[in-house]
DNA sequence: ATACAATTATTGTCCGTGACAAAATATAGA
DNA sequence: TCTATATTTTGTCACGGACAATAATTGTAT
């Protein structure tokens, strides 16, 4: 019987990001994360806890080490939580966008749809993912971390979007002379709505895709790339992905493909890499994806 | 950066599913799996280990124990492997779900969207759920464990069908008087085709559905519950889901609720449970949550 | 000063082992 | 033939040391 307030050690990585063995590590080096004991005689992290944590994770990410932080008081984290947001300027966006948002505040789902539609009857599937989905999707992370929506907001929000994604892919008709692409995310990460998006612009250029979805092991993902003859492999990292292990994931499947099939990374998480593996295409932008996928393909078949 | 040849502690569990640690203690009780150094000094499992564990993985999942088997040779785990694929008799099953299998074996994945599509077209929503994808997907479990198919199959196919849920449960309508139910998948569960399917089933009877997807915090549940006013919560939970850990969620879950909020649970993950806990519904058909739709809500409209 | 190499410090992963609780199995008793 | 109780098996986690990779610092030559 889960408590409200202890935290398992087998799910502290998932809460967290940061691996049993590395917390344990920090406990014995720096004196930090304690584990207590809850009434029911559980051993864990406290809520508490695992937002000093959290917080911790968020200075990493800015440029501290680990030795000048944890340790450190949860009073003293949060002074320097704020020295450092303080520095993150608030960001505009579009009315559109703003007005997407609203709505979701509201919890008005109908409406939210319903004008989701009527912006995509006004544009090409592609124009609508890169105009209007992309920055619904970054704004929603903005004003979550501004604490003006809560996570069951983004989450409702992305179903509703893959939803509708999920209809548009299945109504697109492959061109000739485009490749199939299989889509697909690693083990370990669960964010697919960055794949659909990608699915849905290169599926609306022409190309015959075929989605694994989520959590799809290297292996399985090679056995059927050669199956189902994919000219390319196209995976996802989100931001959530453990930064340490996107490269050897890639480099592992790309070990495991034959040199012929292509090998396409992209997703915030995949942005941490510099120069990409060989054999590798490496994209920060559906954008350039289309453009690469016309590029190689196109002129095959003029 | 993995050789061909040596797989590294790190990637262990995402090509076998066991953890590190747990093969480091099967290494000291059993002797086995053992690690090699490879010519360029990188310590991990051969090839060889990593397909002699996976076999003891699949006889694993057919009931031996691991101090049975973790320590034979290679030649005797593959003679029980010979074993067990024997036993497994072929099943009889629907002819139109054997065809629709077929094309999945063929990879001819377009001829199987247009049967289904077509099977569609011949009932109404809730009835195809019932009586295509179901069987079809227990078919292709049963396939699976024959070893007709391959995991990527059954990924593909789940891919593919809940594209099509997807867009059906889009285009109902919900009815008057019924009520508004909230979806969702606890963390640590992947599997969301079960909940797409009991979502379909009861949208298409006149509820209105929400869907939070998998993997969520069983605290943004409830508020996600709380803000958009749900009647009923409903989580699925898949055979894959701890079984230990199913009835201290639910029981978790049901906590947080307000009483007048219901829960639903179903899936085969639930069916481990005998008595569903107080104030939690507890369902093995879908069809049987159709009729305490129309039973508790239907008649409060008349 | 600036670029670059060499040195030192930090950091995260993995190891081997022991402890332990949950699950599975065997055993005894009704 | 059950059911309750012991026993064994099994997987997770703790602990602290070893170590390689990475980052920071110092030294050196242009």
């Amino acid at each position: 019987m889960p408590t409200d307030y202890i935290v398992a050690p087998s799910d502290i990585e998932r809460e967290t990001g940061f691996s049993n063995d590395l917390l344990r590590k920090w406990r014995q080096r720096y004196g930090f994360p304690l584990m207590e004991t809850s009434p029911e005689n559980q051993v864990g992290y406290s809520r508490k806890t695992i937002s000093h944590i959290l917080l911790i994770k968020r200075l990493i990410e800015n440029g501290f080490r680990p030795s000048q932080i944890v340790g450190k008081s949860f009073a003293e984290i949060t002074r320097l939580i704020k020295v450092i947001t303080d520095e993150v300027s608030e960001q505009r966006c579009d009315s559109s966008t703003k007005k997407l948002i609203g709505l979701l505040k509201k919890h008005d789902l109908d409406g939210f749809k319903t004008q989701l539609k009527r912006i995509r009857t006004k544009s090409t599937l592609s124009e609508f993912v890169q105009e209007t989905i992309v920055p619904l999707v970054n704004e929603i992370g903005n004003a979550w971390s501004r604490g003006e929506i809560e996570v069951y907001h983004e989450h409702i929000c992305s179903n509703i979007i893959m939803r509708i994604l999920q209809g548009e892919i299945a109504s697109t008709k492959p061109k000739h002379g485009f490749p199939t692409i299989l889509f697909a995310t690693p083990p370990d990460e669960h964010h697919v709505l960055g794949l659909l998006m990608a699915e849905a612009v290169l599926a609306d250029h022409g190309a015959t895709s075929i989605n694994m979805g989520s959590h799809i092991p290297i292996n399985e993902l090679k056995m059927a790339a050669n199956s189902f003859k994919a000219n390319i492999v196209a995976l996802s990292f989100s931001f959530a992905y453990s930064s340490r292990r996107v490269r050897p994931t890639i480099v592992h499947l790309r070990h495991l493909l034959p040199t012929e099939v292509e090998l396409w990374v992209g997703g915030s998480g995949a942005r941490i890499i510099r120069r990409a593996p060989k054999g590798v295409r490496l994209f920060s932008d559906i954008h350039d994806a289309v453009g690469v996928l016309h590029h190689s393909y196109k002129k095959d078949i003029a």
